[in-house]
This record gives C-alpha cells, structure tokens and sequence, in this order.
DNA sequence: TTGTAACTTGACACAGTGTAAAGTTGACAT
DNA sequence: ATGTCAACTTTACACTGTGTCAAGTTACAA
C-alpha cells in the first residue's frame, strides 16, 4: 500500500472538521473513520487517542483560517479603543469558526485531562489578548476609577467567551454581526471612559 | 424490612446533592447508591435513571433553599433599577448553591433529552426574571435608545449565565460580593440610562 | 526477494448505564 | 399463624464507546 501517513492525517483531519462542523455532536472514532474511508483501529495507528484527534484538529483548524494573522490586526490598532473593538471583532468572529471543536473538546473536559488542558490553553490565550486591550486602555488613563486591571482583563475575558457567543447567536438567534455590535458596547461601556 | 418509600427517596436526594455538592465531579449511580446505603439496583426501583433522579434533585434543592421566597423580594422592587440589582442577588447568590448539580446536568446535556430540557427549562425560568426586570426599566424610559427590550433581556441574561458565575468566582478567584457587585455595575452601564 | 510502513480484520478488556429475574425480609391484615 | 406485599438484595447480562492486541495483507523500494 504505502499511502502517505501525512497525507492521511491531513484527510483524517479534515474529516474530523467537517463531522464536527456539521453540528452533529455525537462524533465518534468510528464517524471519522468511516468518513475518511479508514478501519477505525486505522485512526489509532495515526493518532493515540480522541483528545488528541481533537487537539490535532483544533491546531488544524488555527492555520487553516490563520488565526495569528487575524489577531495581528488588534495589536496594530492606535487607540485602546480602536484595540478592544478590534480584538472583539478577531476574537468574536473567530468563534463561528471553532465552535464545532469547542463544543467536543468541552464535552471531554471533565473526563479526559488532556482534553481539559487543550481547551484551558486555548482560553489562557484569548485572556493574554483580553490582558493587552485593557492594558492598552489602562495607558490612556480611560480604566474606569475603582476598577483594577487585573479585574477588567477577567470581565472582558468572561465576556468573549465561547458560551456566551452560544447563548446570543444560537439561543436567541441574534446575528454574527449584532453579536458583536453589542459586546462591544457592553465592553466600552464597562471598561471605557471618556475623560 | 418495609422501610418508607419516601424516605428513602429523600435519603437518595440528599445524598446526591451532597455528591454533586462535593465537586467530584463524576458521580455515578453506584457512588449515589454506596452514599444512602443501598444497592444501585434499588436506586433505580425508586428512579428510573440518572437523569431523573438529577432533575429530582434540582427540585428538592428549590424546595430546600426556597429560591421562590428569594426571587418574590426582587418582584417587589419600587424601581427598575433596584429590581435588577434584587434580581441578581437573587438568581446570583443562587448560583452557588446549586452548581454542583448545574455541572452534572449540563455534562449530560449532549447525550441526554430529558437532561438537556430540564436544564433549558431552569434557564428560560431565569430569562423570565431578566424580562421582567428589564421591563420595569423600560417602563421608566430608561432602557437606552436602539436597545429594544428584547435584546436587553438576552443581554442580560447572558451575563448571568452559570457559566459566567463559573469563570469569575471559580476560574478567576472572585468573592461572591465582588461577581454581584460587578455584574450589578455591567448591567446597570449597559441597561439603564439616567435621563 | 526481502523488508517495511500503512493498512485490514477480528477479538477483547473496561467503564458506566440500564434491564431482568429470583430470592429475602419485615410489617401488617385477616 | 399465616399469607401478602412492598422494599430491598444478589447475580447476571445487554449495550455503547474507547482503547489495546495480534495476526494477517498489500504495495513500494532497496
């Protein structure tokens, strides 16, 4: 036979993708397997087990849609202003895109520890960019009075996450765009002031 | 042996609320049945799965901490402002006291119909209370130009979320006061205007 | 031709939920 | 005192999904 193992992987990872894409949550191994055209003991040979599938995927995914060059756009922005409005909009409009795996890699966090720890790091780092856009503000002096950096950086970090995006954009149907109209005004109002 | 039914089914209740309570945060029938004292088998004579003994639970817990006497003070609010702020120490303060089974009932969500509606339905409870909330503000003509009472409400009941309790007062380290105190402030900046 | 990497088939261990069946025990009625 | 009944017990098993193991098969390459 001798396929190529990093062609397959690639196929497996796309795969995976798209069954979670699907909405379907309920993706097993032998899902994957069956849509890549493998055994499901096929799948073991390339990836030793799901959380790690899913974390294959999720780094997939980030180069696929190139993440880094959409969060390189909020640190170039002038004011903290400009620079919160344009993390939100990176961020928030990064969330359609990996809300899929996100819900799978949830679903194993009490479970599976590797799992957990993926996910974890993946929130760590949407907090470093939280962290920055306050720091931004913070250097204008425009942090409101009585409210620390630390504490603004974890209400903006509660705000962008993924289960909130789920309860505006699915629960209550709102769209991409109003999603993220209204964060950003509940942020600015929160966390800016005018001087 | 003919021991009461139904004490034995309070028993049950209590000892999974303690479980779930404890943070372990995998409790299995077998772990419930050890808890009262009795065989697994015999838990299922008195509920039929897991998913109704945790929905069983969620009710005698409601019943315990009577989160209907909590939630009558902020109907008798003079004002919109002071309902909100009632409303989320009401539902806020409430939060910790029923996150051990909030965690067991969404981890099942996925897999599970009657779990996941018995969650929903707790949350479309909350929304209520958010939408009367908001409408005592509307009725002021505080609620700000552009923000129709509907989306209010959806905003506001995604800040209180579960799961935005979870990130602060878990994830982040906050003290119960300081979640209610700046939720009350996130609110009332992106809810209520003074004219 | 022999080795090797990528696969296949088939079997099995394990955890946890839920079902089924047969037996035990204690209270209570007649 | 005896029979009935509900609350339990023990034992066993079906089912799902993950992950492991072992023995083949296939095709390319040195």
């Amino acid at each position: 036979m001798s396929r190529d193992s990093s062609e397959t992987k690639s196929r497996i990872l796309n795969a995976t993708w798209k069954l979670l894409e699907s909405g379907d949550n309920a993706v097993r191994m032998s899902d994957i397997a069956k849509a890549v055209g493998i055994s499901r003991q096929a799948l073991y040979l390339h990836y030793p087990n799901r959380a790690d599938l899913l974390v294959a995927t999720t780094k997939h995914i980030d180069t696929a849609k190139n993440i880094d060059a959409r969060l390189e756009r909020s640190r170039s922005a002038r004011t903290g202003g400009e620079r919160l409005d344009a993390f939100i909009e990176a961020w928030g409009g990064y969330i359609p895109e990996i809300h899929g795996i996100s819900v799978a890699l949830r679903a194993m966090r009490h479970t599976d520890r590797e799992a957990a720890e993926a996910w974890d790091g993946r929130m760590q780092a949407v907090r470093h960019g939280c962290a920055a856009a306050v720091r931004a503000i913070a250097g204008e002096g425009r942090l409101p009075p009585g409210l620390t950096p630390e504490r603004a950086t974890d209400l903006l970090w509660m705000l962008l996450s993924v289960e909130n995006w789920e309860r505006l954009v699915r629960d209550c149907g709102w769209s991409q765009a109003d999603y993220e109209k209204e964060i950003k005004a509940l942020a600015r109002a929160e966390l800016v002031v005018t001087p």
